[in-house]
DNA sequence: CCAAAAATAGCCCGATGGGGCTATTTTTTT
DNA sequence: AAAAAAATAGCCCCATCGGGCTATTTTTGG
């Protein structure tokens, strides 16, 4: 049995997240916080097992919130998770005592499986599988690769589209923009939220913003 | 007589800004561009007396453009447009050699105060004009103060929601959350779109995520 | 050259959004 | 206590969005 506490600014994120934990019977979500001040409050009051951490968030982001716990509760696992799998941030996390990194969107059962694997301990995650599932969704690596390729790649046209999404345009100033019609951006936007596991334009934009803030190539 | 070029991504903003300079006699619009590049092309052919240049463009920002035009046409006087008034931005405005710095959603009056003392070079706008318009919109600058509330200003609920909105709720979500009725949220949200002069939720997350970026308190 | 992927475009239809109005109640300010 | 501002809520109406589905043409990769 392992008890997680989620932190998340975004609270659909949150449900989103605990969601996907319930599928496994040996994870109970305990608690929620939207930052990393709220975090620490729960955490002196209950501790959980593992915590998923969201970088980005106000009042106290991931990093300094990870940094903290460590020092508070070295026991406590904790996963950052983030909307890209930049690897600075990715480092920086491990640096700071996190045992794990997560990308978001990805498969609900990708992230189960990571989870028990870290969960368990079975697999020698010291770095090595963070590592792994990180690279997966980075540089090429072959099988993993096309799973990347099924899941978030955009493709050229797409990602044009979601920048001009992201910066207030309607579908037709889109599509007049790009000179194709108002039914193809339509097709391609559908695709995008699909494929971005998002729900409109707005959390789209959303989207589009935290990685721009990395200067990640989108 | 001056002329003026206004170099905004949004259509909407650049009218907005014809509209307020044409309510001084002296004061004409001779071009508008939508990026930097389009702006060099622009002076390439007419010069201005002014340039209001927007930092947030696609293509090349209100930065590079400044840079550029400053190198090319050294005697144009450039004010930077920001929806934000971040101490960063502007002194980047200055360091590369824009004569000053606007920050978006003030009241008309002032815009045309500060440009009527940026043309006519009456006041030492060395820095100290756009200092000056800067301070009273960041510290609680006595009666400026009260015109910061009086216009971008808004409301506690209006706040409220404009977060939500931010980030990707429905205005049904939203009700639900506030336990208020969807119809007043979106009367509250017109209210905020008419405000901040932005078309649609998308321009509010955008609007929205530029003051948490800067960490301003919204 | 052929197969797969991407880009194009159309249709239908219900959900959501946004503008324009009026109006009542609560809260704040004067 | 009176006036002003904010919050609440409703109405109508059309624009825009977003999901589901099919289908043709380009482009790309092996």
């Amino acid at each position: 049995m392992y008890t997680f506490l989620v932190v998340d600014d975004s609270s659909e994120a949150r449900e989103a997240i605990s969601d996907i934990l319930s599928l496994e019977p040996s994870f109970y979500v305990i608690g929620q916080a939207s930052n990393g001040k709220e975090a620490l409050k729960f955490l002196q009051n209950r501790k959980a097992d593992i915590v998923l951490m969201d970088i980005n968030m106000p009042e106290m982001n991931g990093f300094e919130a990870t940094k903290q716990i460590k020092t508070l509760f070295p026991d406590i696992t904790i996963i950052m998770l983030s909307v890209s799998d930049d690897v600075q941030d990715f480092f920086e996390a491990l640096k700071l005592g996190a045992q794990g990194y997560l990308v978001k969107n990805l498969e609900p059962q990708l992230w189960l499986d990571y989870l028990r694997s870290v969960a368990t301990g079975d697999t020698p995650l010291e770095k090595g599988i963070a590592m792994r599932i990180l690279q997966e969704f980075t540089e090429g690596g072959g099988k993993a690769q096309q799973q990347k390729e099924q899941f978030h790649s955009l493709t050229k046209r797409e990602r044009e589209i979601l920048q001009l999404v992201a910066e207030g345009y309607t579908n037709r100033d889109i599509a007049c923009n790009l000179t194709i019609s108002e039914n193809t951006v339509k097709n391609h936007l559908k695709n995008i939220l699909q494929k971005l596991h998002v729900k409109n334009r707005v959390q789209l934009a959303r989207y589009a913003a935290e990685f721009k803030n990395k200067g990640y190539p989108l």
